[in-house]
DNA sequence: CGGAGTGATGTTAGCGCTAACAATACGTCC
DNA sequence: GGACGTATTGTTAGCGCTAACATCACTCCG
């Protein structure tokens, strides 16, 4: 589809008022032409010192703008970075956006979003389309959602495009913290704890992150010939965590928990406190993400922390090379860090 | 400050290849002249259907998409707003951000954003300035800071500017919850429980939001005739609400208190629960936001939720004003709504 | 001492698009 | 039947900027 030139609607009375100074402007009141003062602004090409403070002068006084649109018309580059993101206060999400924006914003970029209510694949491709108008030079797409990837594979391929906490099998390059491993060392932890297995509590099967959380679960278990109960599902909410920790209580040999994220794992210690289960006395939890809250559940939780300032430094740098038409083909993994608390604490 | 087209700084090297068609190219096609390609895509002025349906299939065909760029250089407007985001994932400000991008892209705008790592006049007004330079047609500032509402004295008046947040004193036009209600209505609520006061964990003094809570409170109590304890002041963070529960501890006919906001109750409640205080049987605790996690935390906290979709549209709707040439004036709140939960379940 | 550099500046030609006006073909109306 | 409105299409002129080339005035060196 194309752009039907929406905004305003021509609603607007257009107040004519003295349009903003443009180059010709100041090079008048410099008395140079225009294109020395291009220069002056771009720091393009040599200027005499004393010309170039007649234009700066000149620039000051009357409040100069580069017009971008002019500049982006002519040079075929927009300085601006497009992200799509999900619509969630769900922390990750969250903050790499503000990794990538910051990232970006030190590298001259303005960032364009477009925030996705539920991923899937239509609704990120209409994302996608909606930036591309916007003439954005590059995409994020903070796709932690399976449907995500499928909507990649379909992404266009004449604009550069990078992911972040998409699964292994995108077909875009993708930067992520190590879920899997985060994962690994919550689960072998527990164990050290001298649990005979780890219960877990999934994110959605539907999202990238659920999975490699619990495969990293799972398979440290198998390695040590333990045996693998059945996972009881959530959403990332507090309440389906409640739930799963109702669905928790009274298993036999239930001892140590470990939940896909901090919220889940704030429903599951408030169901284990209404059935009289006290954390850590009888059963040990974990969490995943670290959110400024665990410190402070009941008891403080044992969580992984993942480093998403570092996570939208690298994924603005990938993109970047992208951009730059370098491939840097692999997929980036971002250490996460094992943060012990009351909520595990040996008996 | 001038922008020094910062961007890729000369390092790629373009990659010439086939350019996006242009109206032209779709004209060539379609056999028709480039204004009658371009009257189609805006639906501005009459086109025979038979010559709108040429048009079309050559648009679809050469997968036309119009130049953002060019569009925006003659019709002077770009079609994108700038939001100034705190960068942080307390609660109320990201779902803000949301809700101000859903309202602008249903009317067809595109959402640039600049975050800001701690307000202060400066850094917002370097944020304006860095949204200015890419041609944002207007602009909100996310502004729950006291010296945000500084920063905005010194706005420029030349682009059309709102807050989300700021306080009333602010030069430029507000759109908020009603905070002070917020505050009266769980004061209120306290009180009704037959306590003789209220306690007060408030946020940081220099917030805007955390004035307007505490006066609800404080004018709550006066009216009414109670004392007014001195109020114990944090951060937002669980930590500092940790911290200010301890302080609580052992304070003389502590019976019920009011924190500013949700998360630092929950460091309240830790607090508590450490110093063997029972929530609701001992105390009466209550918090405010409504985030997703307080109907878990233990026990459930009684808080007030904040409609922040509203206060998105309602932004962006007084903003679209502001950009007409309008002038809405007035600061407009949005009512806010307790949240009775078991944390002041009565005894 | 003249031609080749080099530094500093200016001139020209668009980038892709829309506003404004021009041109043409029809009917309609008196 | 000719003036006139309306529908449809085309032509022209920039918007403000940068790339590319042109123009000078010097300096340098054989």
């Amino acid at each position: 589809m194309v752009d039907r030139a929406k905004p305003g609607e021509q609603t607007r009375t257009a107040p004519p008022g003295p349009r903003q100074p443009s180059l010709a402007d100041v090079a008048g009141m410099a008395g140079v032409s225009h294109m020395t003062v291009s220069r002056v602004v771009n720091e393009s090409g040599p200027v005499r010192p004393e010309t170039r403070e007649r234009v700066l002068v000149a620039v000051q006084k009357l409040g100069y703008r580069p017009n971008t649109a002019a500049r982006a018309l002519v040079t075929g580059r927009s300085g601006t970075l497009g992200v799509v993101a999900l619509e969630s206060n769900l922390y990750g999400p969250a903050s790499t956006l503000y990794g990538i924006e910051n990232a970006a914003r030190e590298a001259g970029y303005g960032v364009a979003i477009c925030s996705v209510t539920r991923p899937g694949r239509t609704s990120i491709g209409d994302a996608v389309e909606s930036l591309r108008r916007q003439a954005v030079e590059g995409i994020v797409v903070i796709a932690p959602h399976i449907t995500a990837g499928r909507a990649l594979a379909a992404a266009p391929s004449d604009i550069p495009l990078v992911a972040v906490g998409g699964g292994e099998s995108a077909p875009v390059p993708v930067i992520s913290v190590d879920q899997y491993d985060g994962a690994r060392r919550v689960t072998e932890h527990l164990l050290a704890l001298g649990h005979r297995t780890v219960w877990h509590v999934a994110g959605p099967e539907d999202w990238l992150e659920a999975r490699d959380r619990e495969r990293g679960w799972r398979e440290t278990l198998e390695e040590r010939g333990l045996r693998v109960p059945a996972v009881v599902r959530g959403d990332w909410s507090p309440r389906s965590g409640y739930e799963a920790g109702r669905a928790l209580v009274g298993k036999r040999g239930l001892k140590a928990v470990f939940s896909a994220n901090d919220q889940m794992a704030l429903g599951v210690l408030r169901a284990f406190t209404e059935a009289g289960i006290r954390v850590p006395e009888d059963v040990h939890v974990a969490g995943f993400d670290d959110v400024p809250e665990a410190e402070y559940f009941t008891p403080p939780l044992t969580t992984v922390r993942q480093d998403f300032i570092e996570v939208g430094r690298r994924t603005f740098g990938l993109l970047e090379d992208r951009m730059a038409g370098g491939d840097a083909g692999a997929r980036r993994l971002v250490a996460a860090e094992l943060v012990v608390r009351e909520s595990t604490a040996s008996r």
